[in-house]
DNA sequence: CTATGTGAATTTATTCACAGCA
DNA sequence: TGCTGTGAATAAATTCACATAG
């Protein structure tokens, strides 16, 4: 246990190890092989060990880790151990059901606001989140938030990415096909479901 | 120009430029070097030259690259070249989204077909669109289809994917926050909304 | 005897730097 | 001169194999 600096690919991992340990406590257990674990989140046994090297030594040789250990541990390097709020830009056909996605709340995250330029969605409630005008970005509704999900139309992307970071948004979730610019100490992560789409004929014989 | 093999890295930039090309082309232009591409989609110069590099040479020192030859070039590598169907399974919230989505179109995809389990919306049309009985997953509807969409609950998800192979089916883009197990000449991507968004406090300072 | 933790080997991807063509 | 194409250098991630602890 070293210390070293994480790897970002195990960064990525490190959310899926630590639902894997969540539902596994569910069930009841209380410890966990890196093999069990592998099975389950379907990622290689060294994989885990590896990635867990870098950050401690949680096992038991012989035995396992303790699940619940392990999860606070990794809550406490992703920086999950406080609840996130996040506002939502974009109350689109996506924005709504990122507001009904239920995958976030394991995460401890929260959409505590909803914003759109359409005034025929504007005062509508969905999932007890009142949709706001967007002029209304920086007003005190969003001062809790660090974190904000860009789900508008690629051409409305950048001015509501600007729009944020005035705000001081730390973190954004970008929907938008397109890469934002910001300045660098704010952290993007951009899904683009369309070209995820796009490799998948790539890898497909002949179709 | 050495027909190397692709690397993963690369396959999953080049819709990225592909994107990037086709707007290029909208605006009128017919060539683009590098840098300036490098500007647009937000990639570095060298980064785009050396990807190009895995599968021809397009680009005319001095000036740059043609961009309808390199659009085609990487449709064709991509696979990209003719329509693709897909069936989507899972019409809720996020399915019906990705109904609507209008990112797809610009890759050749159709989504053809949609199948849900919920009574309530069988029959619904959304976006030209008739929800069908899940039951009817290996009806004719879907043989025109190779690809498939899965936006079902983590719970449904692996019988969901089952039933797919059982149709045929030869890529699946999977939202359900789960790795799926199939027979592996059948390619999955997972989207996974929640762990995305649970690396971001990872990147941000204080928070 | 089982399962961890980790150096070392290997593979993959990024980055550089520049020769060479239009 | 401007920009491509690519070897070579670096860096990062994966994979292996095994000594070591419980």
């Amino acid at each position: 246990m070293r210390y070293h600096k994480i790897p970002n690919e195990t960064v990525r991992r490190l959310p899926i190890y630590l639902r894997g340990l969540m539902l596994l406590s569910q069930q009841g257990l209380t410890s966990v092989s890196s093999g069990k674990l592998a099975d389950f989140v379907n990622v290689n046994d060294w994989q885990i060990r590896k990635d867990f090297s870098y950050f401690g030594d949680f096992g038991k040789r012989g035995v396992g880790y303790n699940i619940d250990t392990l999860a606070r541990q990794i809550k406490k390097i992703l920086n999950l151990d406080a609840v996130h709020r996040a506002v939502l830009v974009g109350v689109g056909n996506l924005g709504s059901a990122l507001l009904a996605y239920p995958g976030f709340k394991i995460y401890g995250f929260e959409i505590t606001a909803a914003f759109d330029n359409d005034h025929a969605r504007i005062g509508k409630k969905i999932n007890d989140v009142t949709v706001e005008d967007i002029s209304k970005l920086n007003s005190p509704a969003k001062q809790q938030a660090s974190l904000a999900i860009i789900a508008v139309p690629e051409k409305a992307a950048q001015s509501v990415a600007d729009a944020l970071v005035k705000a001081g948004i730390k973190g954004i979730l970008n929907f938008a096909p397109r890469r934002i610019n910001v300045p660098k100490k704010i952290k993007v992560i951009t899904i683009d479901i369309a070209t995820d789409l796009a490799r998948l004929p790539y890898y497909i014989p002949s179709s």
